[in-house]
DNA sequence: TCTGGGGTCCTAGGACCC
DNA sequence: TCTGGGGTCCTAGGACCC
């Protein structure tokens, strides 16, 4: 059996944890530069407030109902996240991290313990070390689970442990599991498949198997398969490599000067570099691309990208600065109101198995080296990036809006909690 | 004034190779 | 006069996830 554990509200209980005087009010998360709700606690759904819907359009719906807003602050997320993962993997020997508030783990052969049982166990224990709600869904397949959690959350709120151990369990849930709310169905094949009678999940699993495989190709068709109770896919118990690394942000405010813009992109590129050497990954090609702000309809629109293969593929943040800056060059329209910049960091190779080029003149054992030192001169200083490259500029006039941001209680020093008695 | 960001996988079609 | 088959790599675009 699989079984995964989903935390409930992540981002809001995540704020709820140091912050008692949110506990009983209804709390919302919002998205980079405070533009949409992205996480919203038991109280703020009652309340009829939506995912993704645009906070300045509800100013008045947050004020009128006492809602606390928070700015997101992925520094807190991911250092509870941990914690969660942590107290999770202390009770089984696979388990796979999904998402930052995801993971499935391997029940199968355990001990003989009725893992209905065991996941209420696990659930208490995340709840008393760690104090997040977590539902946790138990079936042979991650897709079954996945519905089972979902059941879990639904209709079992009180005990947030649901287990598909028989058919009659697993047909009544299939029954009440509308196909857009299966994992993988997103919408458009969920029109589709509505507009052919498939309404249920119950539904699909009647489908002719060629008649998925010939609709939605071998994903839908792995994806019933599962339903059917039959795995298709194994725990990946190791974090997979990233195959490209994008940093792409909407700046606080509009920007039309050139320089403000490559300043943005130099920071974009300066932390997708990082990224890139921390899986040890070198990239042969790099992506820029530039945006106006499509919802000013009385704006002129403008969007362009630009894709640059390099020579010789690199991890070098001062040679991927060089790179940017000349696609930018290459894109760049003056006297247009730009809201978005991004890089994209592809083709990415083992450090080591790099194709050298044969009139390559650089001495990339000494970048690698200075890199490195970089690298850890910025980390031992926690975040603080105190080695910076020209490029990424002085100012700020680019950076991200986040006027509600709670302190990072667990990860820096000067804003953890103090508790007065 | 203000509408998110970071990913994966699959398919189809074209260019090219032997 | 007849005009193949098997394969790779690249790119663009679509769909989906959290």
């Amino acid at each position: 059996m699989i079984a995964l554990v989903d935390c409930n509200n992540f981002y809001a209980s995540a704020e709820r944890l140091f912050c008692p005087r949110v506990l009983k009010a209804p709390v919302v998360v919002l998205s980079n530069n405070d533009g949409c709700v992205i996480a919203r606690s038991e109280q703020a759904k009652v309340l009829g407030i939506k995912m993704g819907a645009p906070a300045f359009l509800m100013e008045k719906q947050l004020t009128e109902n006492n809602v606390e807003v928070f700015s997101s602050n992925y520094t807190l997320y991911n250092s509870i996240s941990d914690r969660v993962h942590a107290t999770i993997s202390k009770f089984v020997m696979d388990w796979e991290k999904y998402s930052i508030d995801e993971s499935f783990i391997d029940l199968s052969g355990y001990y003989g313990m009725n893992p209905y049982r065991y996941c209420k166990l696990i659930r208490a224990t995340v709840f008393r070390n760690v104090g997040i709600p977590v539902s946790i869904g138990i079936a042979p397949t991650r897709t079954l689970a996945k519905m089972a959690n979902r059941y879990a959350k639904k209709e079992r709120r009180h005990i947030g442990v649901f287990m598909l151990d028989t058919p009659a369990k697993t047909e009544m849930v299939l029954k009440y599991t509308k196909v857009e709310d299966v994992w993988g169905i997103g919408r458009q094949f969920s029109a589709f498949l509505n507009s052919h009678g498939v309404i249920t999940a119950w539904d699909l699993i009647q489908m002719p198997q060629a008649w998925i495989r010939k609709n939605m190709s071998v994903v839908g068709l792995r994806l019933v398969t599962e339903l059917k109770g039959i795995p298709c896919a194994e725990l990946e118990t190791e974090p997979a490599i990233k195959k490209n690394i994008g940093i792409a942000k909407s700046f606080g405010s509009l920007l039309s000067r050139r320089e403000d813009v490559a300043a943005a992109l130099g920071n974009y590129v300066t932390a997708a570099a990082e990224k890139l050497r921390a899986q040890k990954s070198c990239c042969s090609r790099i992506q820029v691309f530039i945006q106006t702000n499509g919802f000013r309809t009385q704006d002129r629109q403008y969007f362009r990208s630009i894709t640059i293969q390099l020579p010789v593929a690199t991890s070098f943040t001062p040679e991927l600065l060089n790179y940017a800056d000349i696609a930018l060059s290459r894109i760049w329209k003056d006297s247009y109101n730009y809201k978005k910049v991004g890089i994209f960091l592809e083709n990415l190779v083992d450090r080591d198995k790099v194709q050298l080029g044969l009139y390559d003149t650089k001495d990339r054992e000494k970048q690698r080296k200075l890199m490195t030192a970089v690298d850890s001169i910025n980390k031992a200083f926690n975040g603080k990036e105190l080695v910076k490259f020209g490029r990424q500029g002085a100012g700020g006039r680019w950076s991200l809006r986040r006027q509600r941001l709670s302190p990072c209680y667990t990860t820096r020093l000067s804003e953890v909690l103090v508790i007065k008695y």
